[in-house]
RNA sequence: GCGCCUGUAGCUUAACGGAUAGAGCAGCGGACUUCGGAUCCGCCGGUUAGGGGUUCGAAUCCCCUCAGGCGCACCA
């Protein structure tokens, strides 16, 4: 609908020349459907004043019949009221197209999205829980618009990070075998640790000790990032999250790496200083060169970054997608940099950072670094609120800002917790069929003539446009939170219909609308909250 | 010290450089004899942290100050 209002004020302005407009929904009814700020900016190449030069639009535009009111008021603004035909037409389109409707034309590409690939080293927490919802909505909504979309956990199971958690482990394990020990300070402390022991102790009673200690911090680290990494994976699947692959750093171990270093020595983007090799991202604007190998001739997690992004660019996707935490930022112009060395044409990387979250109980600070908080771990935190809740308000916030996720909240089903009041529309609707069954009553599967009589529907069928603008903005700027805030508008727009006009009980033909208005608008409900993972109920 | 993110009503927040800064919660007051009151309507509440600048026009862009968070390794 924008796109043919573009073309038709583009054409009514044609004798000034191009210029960069915009048409947006109005804030305010007064203001009409819809208006745009043409008349200002042409105003300044043309020397005239934007009053003069969109009255002469706006007579063009009134020509139209798919206005009913064109003003041009205060700065320039012209506002433009659309008829009941177009709201008509617009309310036959999306029950013609169905689902269809809601996805924006795009291109399909190949995508892969790489997001959560917490080490193996503890439990997930509420902040990759941020990251895994966002991760998963933005993929369910890519593949909603068309593209094809592969969903990657990747598993740090190579470097120092586990070689501390098999030594963790053993020391605990130690201590259940009767030693006296004293536990490191960079150790892993968590109690999962001392579970994890045990459960070595009870397999192989105290076989360990008689090993070498190498070979046993080696038993060790393994048997706890396997099973580390299945409680993850159980959190994941809790969550409802399922991903195409998980690909094990371990792999790239030494081959790929090799090969990754070796293709950047011959662009002779490599060079040794202090008998360490180093890579030089300055040439790719970073703020200074990194180290691939270190000077023991062990590689840096940079270096088997750069092999894992070289594994990726292999595999052929238009699209790369990163979702980091935003503690990780001063890791993105380095991984760009290695990227662009890498990567001559097409493949395009984005790197999402997610902001951090605070968890909050009763407006009180809980850390999640310390083990004084009931709730620090993701399980934890779904167990106590949902995981519709739980998703719901990790997505309310564009990913961009910090998020205070209050479990007090997040439990309660008020307007601060949105996730009830777009479930509610829908049991609401589900409802009303649910009487016109109990009731008997007929429902048309053709409805000659439809009516849009009063605001409130013409409301709704103008949120539904905006979902779809919302969709495409989502794919545009990887922000699944334009969908969920889209979500309450048509929430809104529906319990406002709802407590001033009746289904039930109308006059047949406006009765018969209306049952494929808020089917439609069931359906947009429910296709919105599945894009996000979040369940539609029939009732609450 | 350098870099990145953030600062909007008591709280949580929204606003492609556009109109009187828009919501929800909390507070106060109302609404269905009929489809679910987890809803709806109204009132109260703002010097957009502060100060400069850019322009027809700034919460938004630029500079400075203040406050908070996070990064600045041959760590992961």
């Amino acid at each position: 609908m924008k796109k043919k209002l573009y073309h038709v004020i583009k054409e009514a302005s044609k004798e000034w020349g191009d210029a960069d407009f915009n048409i947006e929904h109005t804030r305010q009814k007064e203001f009409g459907d819809l208006a745009t700020n043409i008349a200002m900016v042409l105003s300044k190449q043309a020397h005239q004043p934007p009053l003069e030069i969109g009255e002469v639009i706006a007579r063009k535009l009134r020509k139209y019949s798919m206005f009913s009111k064109v003003e041009v008021v205060k700065p320039g603004f012209i506002n433009l009221f659309l008829s009941d035909e177009v709201y008509i037409n617009i309310f036959k389109e999306v029950l013609g197209k169905g689902e269809a409707f809601f996805k924006p034309d795009v291109q399909g590409k190949r995508i892969q999205i790489e997001f959560v690939s917490a080490n193996p080293t503890g439990p997930l927490h509420v902040g990759h829980g941020r990251g895994a919802a966002i991760g998963d909505a933005l993929s369910r909504i890519l593949s909603f618009c068309g593209h094809t979309v592969e969903k990657e956990y990747y598993i740090n199971d190579a470097g120092n990070q586990i070689q501390t958690l098999g030594e963790s482990v053993f020391f605990r394990y130690r201590e259940i075998c009767g030693e006296k020990i004293s536990f490191p300070e960079y150790g892993y402390k968590g109690d999962y640790i001392k579970d994890i022991a045990q459960n070595i102790y009870q397999r192989e009673s105290k076989s360990l000790l008689e090993k070498e200690e190498k070979e046993a911090v080696k038993i060790c680290a393994e048997y706890a990032s396997n099973t580390i990494m299945e409680d993850i994976k159980n959190d994941l699947k809790e969550f409802r999250i399922n991903f195409t692959n998980y690909f094990h750093e371990i792999f790239l171990y030494p081959d790929q790496i090799e090969k990754a270093i070796n293709y950047l020595k011959e662009k002779d983007l490599v060079y040794c200083k202090d008998n360490a090799l180093w890579f030089k991202s300055t040439s790719f604007g970073d703020d200074k060169d990194r180290v691939l190998k270190k000077s023991d001739g062990s590689y840096t997690y940079f270096a088997s970054d750069t092999a894992y992004h070289q594994n990726k660019l292999s595999r052929n996707y238009d699209e790369l997608i990163d979702i980091w935490g935003a503690d990780h930022h001063g890791y993105v112009s380095r991984i760009m940099a290695a990227f662009n060395a890498l990567s001559p044409e097409d493949c395009k990387l984005h790197i999402i950072l997610v902001q951090l979250v605070n968890l909050l109980e009763k407006g009180e600070r809980i850390s999640m670094s310390t083990r004084g908080g009931q709730f620090e771990t993701l399980r934890d935190v779904i167990k106590e609120v949902g995981v519709d809740a739980c998703r719901f308000m990790f997505l309310t916030k564009s990913t961009n800002t910090h998020l205070d996720f209050d479990i007090q909240i997040a439990k309660e089903q008020s307007m601060d917790n949105p996730v009830y009041y777009v479930q509610y529309a829908h049991a609401r609707i589900c409802n009303i069929f649910e009487q016109v069954k109990r009731k008997k009553i007929n429902i048309r599967e053709n409805v000659g003539n439809y009516i849009l009589k009063t605001e409130e529907e013409k409301n709704i069928v103008k949120e539904l446009v905006i979902l779809r603008e919302a969709m495409d903005k989502s794919v545009q700027e990887l922000e699944p939170f334009y969908v969920v805030k889209s979500l309450i508008n048509i929430a809104c727009a529906f319990h406002q219909f709802y407590n001033r006009r009746r289904v039930i009980g109308a006059e047949e033909e406006i009765m018969q609308s209306r049952f494929k208005l808020i089917d439609i608008t069931k359906k947009a409900i429910s296709t919105g909250l599945s894009l996000i993972g979040v369940s539609a109920p029939k009732q609450m």
